[in-house]
DNA sequence: TGTGGCCTACGAAAGATATCGTAGTTTTTT
DNA sequence: AAAAAACTACGATATCTTTCGTAGGCCACA
């Protein structure tokens, strides 16, 4: 069965990874003004989605003139490993202090607060025996 | 006042940082035997330590033998910009999607569960008006 | 059909980090 | 005090990623 490749996604290429997942198969070019860097040159952008498409993060078709590209990653669980590995690089490991931390950091919306209650609540009661 | 270093640590220079955060002041000697990397040689850590306090990442007392290092730059707001940064690369600034994605990713602790959901308590009913 | 424009391929170079070996200095031990 | 052990400094190298320039192909269309 066809594992989920191995390989962690750069700074680069995840910003183009996140430009797939959220956009659907894409153009070079879509890509790249989609990125929006002004400051970077097209050929780039057409690099590192060379080099992605050698590791195996995205896959293209290259059956008509342009080729398109398209994730060949999930969205969900390559999240899941970032965010793991940045837990094991910032955190020890913790989870639970990563998401202390990110609440503590960021500025949420009501409507994320809300739906991470509802991810809480999902997640045990929160009424266990206070040890 | 004097701010805030405008350095991020590579991933090595934050293990590093975490060891003299969780032990304080300590040698290159302790530091490399904390990290517990069999295969790397003393003088790699001594190195990263070097380059840290050229950066001022670290500062280090060279008053006696051997130096003693101790972190020039504070753990909280160290790791605020480091989640911070981490969220703008993976989920376009979202602190609240990592939350949640952090909340998928790792088994939290019964304790760690609590000690969120009180932080959401304090942070507002979830009631406001959205946004 | 030839010219211009967009496209891909590819190699070179820059920049950042990590790694190690060696050399020289300081400290410790005998 | 001399020898051994530990420590710092430093340069060379390797690796990864990003960046760009250039070359060549394909297609539209005047």
């Amino acid at each position: 069965m066809a594992k989920q490749r191995n390989v962690r996604p750069s700074d680069g290429e995840l910003a183009i990874l996140r430009v797939l997942w959220d956009r659907g198969p894409s153009t070079v070019r879509q890509v790249h003004e989609a990125l929006d860097r002004g400051d970077v040159r097209y050929t780039t952008t057409l690099k590192i989605m060379q080099n992605m498409t050698e590791k195996r993060l995205v896959a293209r078709d290259e059956s008509r003139g342009k080729h398109i590209y398209m994730p060949a990653v999930k969205e969900a669980p390559t999240k899941r490993r970032l965010v793991s590995d940045f837990a094991d690089k910032a955190f020890g490991g913790s989870a639970g202090k990563l998401v202390m931390a990110a609440l503590a950091a960021g500025d949420l919306s009501a409507g994320e607060l809300k739906e991470i209650r509802k991810l809480l609540k999902d997640k045990g009661t929160g009424d266990e025996r206070t040890r």
